[in-house]
DNA sequence: TGAGATCAGTCAACAAGGCTGACATAAATT
DNA sequence: AATTTATGTCAGCCTTGTTGACTGATCTCA
């Protein structure tokens, strides 16, 4: 195995090709290995960004979709059934599988609505903040130590461009979610 | 639908936070609101990033395994099934349920290696650069847009915190992997 | 040369988490 | 009173991951 991959030095990681002669084209425009080199480092590091807490979920027979719902739950306590749906954008009957085996398992209450009894809020129950919290702190150092190591500069950077790559029609709105906390 | 998230103001997105003042944290180090913020922008930044190619592969009946598999063969053409299994991390079994589909509908060509002839040496036709270059097409359009509207000073930034966030253990490894070109 | 390791492929069974379609109920709205 | 909305649920399907067991061909090394 690691055929292919064996004889990288493991030390000093090699810097990526710089912006400007690497890759010939002409201006400030990404040229087409730039580009090849951005979409696989974005690939290598959502799969290592995901692979902590899926570790810890795999355990507590939960998976990725339960750790989206925990999250977006206990960040905005409250958030009904069809809020989480419009942010997550899967179908109700997928998303009420996760929620019931999450309530089931006592992680999540679900309590009628006071305006509107039809609605259901979403409460992350003791059981559920600490294990959101065991799962976000493993993302938390992981992109907190990136970000430091990196730098504010590239902190930045890295927050633009990714902005940037949200679908325009829905960027606004999305950002404005991120933006506000729990609220 | 969209009830918690109408009134966001279409038009100039709104910028995040500042890393400073914002969230407190005394020094350059993020704070916690940053990092839930830089967590989430990950997620659905991700999300957008993946959906055009997987919109183009659900009308061939094929999915984002397929797409990878298809990547990084026309990456490093004559890439062994070993090699493959090494990047792509899955177990032999789900890789060769994806391969054997890929070869059945002529998109990959399996030859069997001269050196080892064990080995076989994995190839796109004609037909898998095709789908290859239109997969690829998408991602580059939205990458390159990103990289290009937030500037080379962003660009950098990006690459280096999505390298840092990539597992230590295996960073040099798989910027080494990413640096070279198809070889 | 012969034993054992390695590369690839396969079968079977299972699970997570997407999807569609059809329906039911309670509550709100018109 | 009729209709729409919010939620929940049943049933069935698909993709893509998993484990475990086993085969055949080939390479390597003692």
């Amino acid at each position: 195995m690691l055929a292919v991959l064996i004889e990288a030095e493991r030390m000093n990681a090699p810097k990526l090709q710089t912006p400007a002669q690497a890759t010939g084209s002409d201006e400030g425009s990404p040229g087409e290995a730039e580009l090849r080199q951005a979409i696989e480092l974005l690939f290598f590091a959502y799969r290592d960004f995901t692979g902590d807490p899926d570790a810890v979920l795999a355990g507590r027979g939960l998976g990725r979709a339960h750790h989206r719902a925990v999250h977006f739950i206990n960040r905005s306590p409250g958030i009904t059934v069809a809020g989480l749906l419009d942010i997550l954008r899967v179908t109700k009957q997928s998303l009420n599988r996760v929620l019931r085996q999450l309530i089931a398992e006592g992680l999540v209450e679900s309590r009628e609505g006071k305006i509107d009894r039809r609605q259901r809020n979403l409460f992350l129950t003791e059981a559920g903040r600490e294990l959101e919290r065991e799962l976000s702190a493993l993302q938390r150092d992981r992109v907190g130590r990136a970000l430091r190591d990196a730098g504010p500069e590239a902190t930045s950077g890295f927050r633009d461009v990714l902005s940037q790559m949200i679908d325009s029609e829905s960027r606004a709105t999305v950002l404005d979610l991120i933006k506000r906390g729990a609220a």
